[in-house]
DNA sequence: ACCTGAACACCGTTCAAGT
DNA sequence: ACCTGAACACCGTTCAAGT
């Protein structure tokens, strides 16, 4: 969204934005962009100069939620407990430790699935398709998540391979998968379970 | 596709068919069916009468791997060594154990991915999408590894509240969210193992 | 019984004409 | 600078007319 706007164009972006909202929730992301228009009372190639793609209005109607569990990801990664402005330097050891680091990484990829699959369009909005341009959902998220597995990885709760961008596809992966189950919330978190568990004996 | 049918009818079915294979494999899931007609020189309500849904398209598209992929699970149950014929009687616990339960099912998940991913349309078809017709890709294949599955968790290789449809899901979904990535296998790969080996510390 | 061709409603894209 | 309305090519669905 540009900076200044000539007021109509202003309006019609902000109303526009409000029906997308209202018709991904309802039908998905594949909500048909016509109707969006015909609610929002203007045409379709409007709809088109303000969100050039799909995925653009996808990406804008998911903003509020990206930006919610961006926020999460910052407090889970200080330490829930303690405020922001009592941090260790740097070369001192986290109190929290492996268990720590491992319970808030799994908590944020929980309400990460939670979000993904009962915020329609977040999903498809997330998935990976093609380079990822730098402001785009999936890099704002990747960057406000990242530290949170950093973390991990050097806690030892996770393999020195495993990237955020890894965790958030196998998540969107389950979400898109058990999109059109009776309870996909309950689909999903059994899958995510199976995922964190692993598929090794228990022992 | 019914017993007796009009010589042209079976013609035009087995076009139809070679048509889609190849139009799927080129444009995925998404493949135009009034392309596919074109090609076929058919009408597309003559493709609608064999094929009533895109599912149903894809699901005859996808029979070939289907099948394969239900011998292969059959294959693996048996135990690959020992041939058929001289299977133990019932009573006598598997020689291949827990760790044999284990790697039969990794392997035979292995190569659901490695099809999943490379097959295009295959995870189309295999992705829940309401109700499940009995005859079915996914019935058709849960029935055939589900064997594999019971004996992982008779064998405590895996937690006993994980069914096929579980393992199944999961795979669609990572093939699902790494089907635009440059490599798609490499990347489902790395997925995969990530869920197998779990989000647990290692040690 | 099965197919064809046409008609229909819908969609996304593009662009000339407006203000 | 931004919007509208119309034109376009495409798609999936339905059905009357053929053989």
């Amino acid at each position: 969204m540009p900076e200044h706007q000539r007021a109509d164009a202003r309006r019609n972006y902000t109303r526009i934005l409000a029906v997308a909202e209202e018709e991904v929730a309802a039908q998905g992301a594949d909500a048909s962009l016509e109707q969006i228009a015909r609610t929002a009372g203007v045409g379709s190639a409007t709809v088109r100069r303000h969100f050039p793609t799909r995925r653009a209005l996808l990406e804008a109607v998911s903003k509020n939620r990206i930006d919610a569990l961006c926020a999460r990801a910052r407090e889970l990664a200080e330490g829930a407990q303690e405020p922001a402005d009592v941090r260790k330097p740097a070369d001192v050891q986290e109190p929290a430790g492996k268990d720590g680091s491992r319970d808030a990484l799994l908590e944020w990829l929980t309400d990460l699935t939670a979000y993904s699959v009962s915020a329609r369009g977040l999903a498809a909005a997330l998935a990976y398709d093609g380079p990822v341009h730098e402001n785009s959902c999936s890099a704002v998220l990747e960057k406000a998540a990242d530290p949170l597995v950093r973390r991990a990885v050097q806690d030892g709760a996770l393999a020195a391979d495993v990237t955020v961008a890894d965790l958030i596809t196998l998540v969107v992966g389950i979400a898109l998968a058990t999109e059109h189950y009776p309870d996909p919330t309950a689909q999903a978190d059994r899958l995510f379970r199976l995922a964190v568990a692993g598929l090794s004996p228990r022992s």
